[in-house]
DNA sequence: GTGATACTGAGAGTCGTTCTCAATGAAGCC
DNA sequence: GGCTTCATTGAGAACGACTCTCAGTATCAC
């Protein structure tokens, strides 16, 4: 994406790729903070907040509103992939499932926008949470339920 | 959806729908709001987003979060759509063209999800941004860029 | 070494949203 | 009609997530 120089590697910012890279579990802005905290207990909360959006304006880094209303989640993973968000547990899971070309263009075609990207998740229940039914709030309805 | 008994249609919740039905930009619950007051300057603010948060919940309005990072977004259609988001004016168009069910499928196996519904955008430049190219902030790899 | 510039942490401020609570009003019962 | 019950309301405080500002610090090029 945007040329990568002009970019110092502070030791916070390390920390916060760090962080970044061992999460698997899309942590918050606000979870990537108390993260990054045990490791330099003095960085600041702005920092990481410009850090993160640095690092995803780089393209080392995603941006994920996962539709639940929360805050932005943030994923060191940049390839090209979606996601699976559990209604019960609210977990997100990566899906490497691209959506095919074909669909794109004829989105294109119809809609008249040069289309340059997209963002798709899938909601539902996870393995864990169809064994155990320990659905709490389904959010029913929340945005396009029964498809 | 669910029942659609048990919700008393005072003046406020028809004000809501009505600024809801008529808008065709998906404004946000700030805008409805503002919207409302002007047909009824006394309603307070909990009262707008109450009775969002139960038209959605009721299937009469879709809450959408287009990954734009900014506030939850509202439409009254609540047929099954997706949505194309504008990098250059921010405009989000409604579309018509279902996910296959076969690709859902193809997820709710690879992933072990039990799939219930998804979240599909689509970012570019409409037509109107293409041809003045006035695009201001393209939110370059703001989710999914470079598809 | 010096000056320019990027970066930092602290904390205040902003924004969107939710919560609390007393007042109001509609429905149901007698 | 009078009473009770309960849903609904508006006002405003509170909240969480995030951004902005600013003075101090670190790093770079010369």
């Amino acid at each position: 994406m945007t040329d990568q120089t002009d970019l110092r590697l502070t030791p916070q910012r390390m920390a916060v790729l760090e962080v970044l890279r061992a999460a698997d579990d899309h942590p918050t802005a606000a979870e990537v903070y108390e993260r990054v905290r045990r490791a330099s207990p003095g960085i600041g909360s702005a920092t990481v907040y410009r850090t993160l959006a640095l690092l995803v304006s780089t393209g080392r880094a995603l941006e994920l509103t996962l539709g639940d209303g929360a805050a932005a989640r943030y994923d060191a993973n940049t390839r090209r992939h979606d996601h699976a968000v559990c209604d019960g547990c609210g977990r997100a899971v990566d899906l490497d499932h691209p959506v095919p070309d074909g669909m794109m263009a004829e989105i294109a075609r119809r809609s008249g926008f040069a289309i340059t990207g997209y963002d798709l998740q899938f909601r539902g229940l996870c393995p864990d949470c169809q064994g155990s039914d320990r659905q709490t709030t389904p959010s029913e309805g929340a945005l396009h339920a029964e498809a």
